[in-house]
RNA sequence: GUGGGCGUAGCUCAGCUGGUGGUAGCCCCGGAUUGUGGCUCCGGAGGUCGUGGGUUCAAGUCCCAUCGCUCACCCCA
């Protein structure tokens, strides 16, 4: 049996490999006239970079990274998500003293040990921002407007949800409220008993109908932020009205990392089977001093390019074929040497050019240019040789000229070879 | 980690209560057109029926095991 790739991993092959260059163009624009820098990090960190970041008690830090053992002993993971890496980054290249705020990205492979299924996969991969060293809450409404600017350019739609974890000071009162409240209900499904001993909030996400009933009455974190919090996420909702950028407030919005504060956003779509969010992120002020930085606030969000991918699938409109300039048909050894040095000559001044190496008929030859989507064919046979000059065929049109051997040829661009059939 | 579905040509799939692997579609090659493509027609190539065992005169088909894929739960991008 040949070696298979590992589950959950996949290649992305030719067919398939267009969307992606597509998404991560129409991202980098986007990113770009934002004003956001790419920096790229290795994929391999020290283990407790995220255990640290991420939180030790997450199922990612528990239960999903790919953790070993280099020879030397230390603890090695691949990196399960991406703001750990550009923030440790950030903070060992002192770019926080380079410029007061970076904007920064990272588009790459992420890993996680999960079962995999539809829109989830063991490595996958997204892209990934990051500003820091501000915390006003206009960076929050810009970087969520950005995110739904670049599903727009690419045609997709996904709705915005907002809403705020609140900080250090104000959150524990919350989630005593909220234990309070869940220990007044006396019939939780077992999911919700584990989750009250392990992260409170995610009871509210229960899908049991039974709980949903229940959590209606629940406590919203947004009726226990501190004025501080408050104020924030009220000038975050104004900025998106003045960008004007539908959105909606989820009071209970949960994120699976630790070091969410403040801002937390998701991108939502029902086009991905169980999947429903395209991208997701959210602001963690305390992260980077957690991190033995600056105290600098930052926030970020990550998309994934699978989940996009698919998406595109979906609701897109399809890609453009690719098109080639010429196709040299040669017919017969003599044709073929002068095809093949032609063929270089051609592609060094730019041109994409294509031939067949196998001596087969012209017939099979034009075939293969047109699949090739070949604006241009060039026909060359012993007959063509002794006149100095190949035929040249218009693909779209049907029209053939006479070309000289050695003269138009050879100084051919895009531009002259349309008008050579003016 | 838990549960459902599915493994037949490079790809998408037929194959009924066991009885010789499909004129199937796409793709590929050749021909119709002695040197002119995308359409059409004709011909051809291509298979350890995931793997191992069992039942049977006979297994792609039934049984067991195993591996893989997939969807969902948990959780997440």
């Amino acid at each position: 049996m040949a070696v298979k790739a590992l589950k959950g991993f996949k290649d992305i092959v030719p067919g398939e490999v267009e969307t992606w260059q597509f998404i991560e163009a129409t991202a980098r624009d986007i990113l770009h006239r934002f004003g956001c820098s790419e920096i790229k990090v290795p994929i391999l960190e020290k283990t407790k970079l995220f255990k640290r970041s991420i939180g030790e008690t997450t199922d990612i830090v528990e239960k999903e990274m790919y953790t070993f053992s280099d020879r030397n002993g230390s603890s090695l993971t691949m990196r399960p998500e991406g703001t750990a890496p550009v923030l440790r980054a950030y903070i060992e290249n002192g770019l926080h003293a380079a410029k007061p705020i970076q904007k920064l990205y990272t588009i790459g492979p992420m890993f996680r040990h999960e079962r995999p299924q539809k829109g989830r996969l063991r490595q996958f991969h997204q892209i990934s921002v990051e500003v820091l060293g501000t915390d006003l809450p206009r960076v929050d409404a810009e970087l969520m407007a950005m995110a739904a600017l670049i599903l727009q350019e690419l045609g997709l739609s996904a709705s915005l949800e907002i809403n705020s974890l609140g900080c250090p000071s104000c959150r524990p009162d919350f989630n005593k409220a909220l234990l309070d409240f869940i220990g007044t209900i006396d019939d939780l499904c077992d999911d919700c008993l584990r989750r009250r001993q392990t992260n409170p909030l995610r009871v509210l996400d229960c899908k049991s109908a039974n709980c949903q009933a229940h959590y209606r009455n629940a406590p919203s974190i947004l009726d226990h932020l501190c004025p501080a919090c408050a104020d924030h996420f009220s000038a975050v909702k104004k900025g998106l009205d003045l960008l004007a950028v539908p959105y909606a407030v989820n009071p209970f919005m949960v994120r699976g990392l630790d070091y969410y504060t403040r801002t937390t956003f998701e991108l939502l779509t029902t086009d991905l089977g169980a999947q429903s969010t395209v991208g997701a992120g959210g602001r963690y002020d305390g992260l980077v001093a957690q991190l033995g930085g600056p105290a600098v606030p930052g926030i970020g969000f990550a998309m994934g390019m699978e989940r996009l991918a698919l998406l595109l699938e979906e609701q897109g409109d399809g890609l453009p074929e690719p098109e080639l300039d010429l196709f040299i048909a040669a017919i017969g050894p003599p044709a073929q040497d002068e095809a093949f040095r032609m063929s270089h000559a051609l592609r060094s001044l730019g041109l994409s050019v294509a031939m067949d190496h196998q001596d087969r008929s012209l017939k099979n030859q034009m075939k293969q240019a047109g699949r090739a989507q070949a604006r241009f064919t060039l026909i060359l046979g012993d007959a063509e040789l002794e006149k100095g000059e190949a035929i040249l065929r218009n693909m779209a049109s049907h029209d053939q000229i006479a070309v000289a051997l050695g003269g138009e040829l050879s100084a051919w661009s895009l531009a002259l070879a349309d008008k050579l059939f003016d």
